[in-house]
DNA sequence: ATGGTCGCTGAAACCGGTTTCTGTTAACCG
DNA sequence: CGGTTAACAGAAACCGGTTTCAGCGACCAT
């Protein structure tokens, strides 16, 4: 009931002691003898005190907070990437700011802003200008998540262009297909641009041409169904496998290819990237690429707030996280009774 | 390149005015003449100084910052719900903290850790006891979306048992199914339970039993997808219709449906919840409800901001957001070219 | 010439905490 | 009993801004 917007001085005063000694029983340091610390404690309990985090915060330098930059796109994938970064925060005492600069011109300025709020940021690769990525750093230890920033910015991600090649090397020569196509906007992001490298670098080892232009589209399911209708509708004549930037695209184009009749593997092979959880148990079950997502968010907080702890230091590195081949029956492997076969 | 940690004082001593007249230039306000101006800007622009925000938080009385809190599942839902409350947020200066409660039994007192950090907090409904809602109302103004608040506490969500009554009608009366089920956990939110008791209101009015228990299961696609096998699996006898609490899950089962070969929605009706984008573009289209996430948020975030303008004032009333039947392909309504045929 | 108003500036107070530093008191020791 | 030290309390400074208030010179009207 009480009107949580006491202050120290009040406490004080109502106690009959010095903020001072306020101060050392809210917060357990210093030496105080019983008598005042019950004192002290009682009026706080009396009027609920708790102590106001900008005045702490002003006083202490720092403010306990991180920022996450990111597109704002829709889906699992930055999900989870934010409750991975959230979970390695939360432990440190440090809340979670957001930003997402999703179809925001002036998101620059707001990054920088942000800088102003926080004590460290992490970014997603692709998502504000190299400029204001490097002035973002002047003032605060800064991470780039799934992609590399300008510099020497400390960047986290996961290793996209090997395990692609693998994954296209895999459909080109184990199921001997042809005539893949890509599905994805490489320059959208640079997983994607990583991953579609990944994929020409397969078909120039064995010797295959591959397809000058990928099918680019964005990353939600919804892209994946009119990717299927662009590739599957009319009499274009129909692709050898479709290898798709993500889980989420895979799984649009993998609806619109049973929703038209067609059978998979059999009539059409799909492939996505990312093992989102619903891959691996969908019919057929989505032969992809696992990556560790919460953990790159993880990772890139920890970095963060290792840098904050050291103050003057400044996160260094770029950290590559490996990925997996989960090889399942949309591409014609045998279907496992397990989570799917994987290979490095 | 210059250290961005200057302070007031320091541009005030290097350009020999006073800190009130930086502060003054700084912000626009107050008189201050031509010349005076000129130095102070010319040290501000020569240290690349910008004013702290926690000084500038402190001195105005309020943090410039709105939380948001939610349970932190996957999905097209939450995603569009963070940007709606975001998008609202920025043009306002207000920046925007994030806490997940999923999973994390302390969360309670996280919640209320958030409360002495932000002007106002918008909570997802079913996401924090009722008592630690009411501890976090007292300290500033709350609005519970898709969901009610115990007491007067604010709240904005859909109108969920009317529609999904209406839904489950159509089915019942238009397309002359029985045999329903609903696949959805009433016990897991708000928005559920509303959807579960305006499936049985339905059936109730036209004087049909309603199954006794729903298959209760969580909200993602993969959920559908399980949801999809204790169904179809098995020598079960097949429901004539599964009602979705919402789009992911019924996409799920949809997947799961199709790969087992069933032609929906000749051998199956699949319904969802929400209208994501995916929903209008599978083939079938999913039958679903349309409900504006986006815009809830959004009105949520507003209200906040309202009542922080207007210091001493606490967020009220209800408000529920019409919503809007979706009726595709997958309930056996004819195609559509456009969105799909709709009705109030 | 005098009193009043306007325009501008800076010293100081303030926001709400933490922390240092000084001083008092009591206990302990030789 | 005198001297050293440990334990504890409080005044004041500090963190980095904004804002009030008083003062000062210039200008205007009486």
């Amino acid at each position: 009931m009480s009107n949580s917007r006491m202050t120290v001085r009040e406490i004080a005063k109502l106690a009959g002691v010095s903020v001072a000694t306020v101060s050392r029983v809210s917060n357990g340091t210093g030496q105080v003898s019983d008598e005042m610390r019950c004192r002290v404690l009682e009026a706080i309990e009396k009027h609920g005190y708790r102590p106001g985090h900008l005045g702490r915060a002003l006083a202490a330098g720092r403010h306990g907070a991180l920022g996450l930059v990111f597109p704002g796109l829709s889906g699992p994938y930055f999900t989870e990437l934010i409750q991975g970064f959230e979970s390695e925060a939360v432990p440190s005492r440090a809340s979670v700011h957001i930003l997402c600069t999703h179809l925001r011109s002036d998101s620059d300025d707001q990054v920088l802003e942000m800088g102003r709020r926080v004590d460290g940021v992490a970014v997603i690769g692709g998502t504000i200008s190299d400029d204001a990525l490097l002035r973002l750093a002047e003032m605060v230890p800064v991470v780039v998540v799934a992609g590399e920033g300008p510099g020497d910015i400390a960047s986290v991600r996961a290793e996209n262009p090997g395990s692609m090649a693998a994954l296209t090397r895999h459909l080109l020569a184990d199921h001997d297909l042809r005539d893949l196509v890509f599905v994805g906007n490489p320059e959208g992001s640079p997983d994607v641009s990583e991953r579609w490298a990944g994929f020409r670098q397969a078909h120039h080892d064995l010797g295959i041409a591959p397809p000058n232009e990928p099918v680019a589209i964005g990353l939600q399911q919804a892209d994946g169904v009119l990717a299927a209708e662009r590739l599957l509708g009319g009499d274009n004549p129909r692709p050898g496998g479709v290898v798709c930037a993500n889980d989420e695209a895979a799984l649009g184009v993998l609806v619109g290819a049973l929703g038209r009749g067609l059978r998979v593997p059999q009539d059409l092979v799909i492939t996505g990237f990312d093992d989102v959880p619903a891959a691996a148990i969908v019919t057929p079950a989505l032969t992809t690429v696992r990556q560790p997502v919460r953990e790159l968010a993880a990772e890139a907080a920890r970095l963060i707030l290792r840098a904050v702890d050291q103050p003057g230091s400044t996160p260094e590195g770029s950290l590559v996280l490996p990925t997996e081949l989960a090889l399942r029956s949309s591409c014609g492997c045998p279907a496992n009774p397990l989570t799917g076969g994987t290979r490095k």
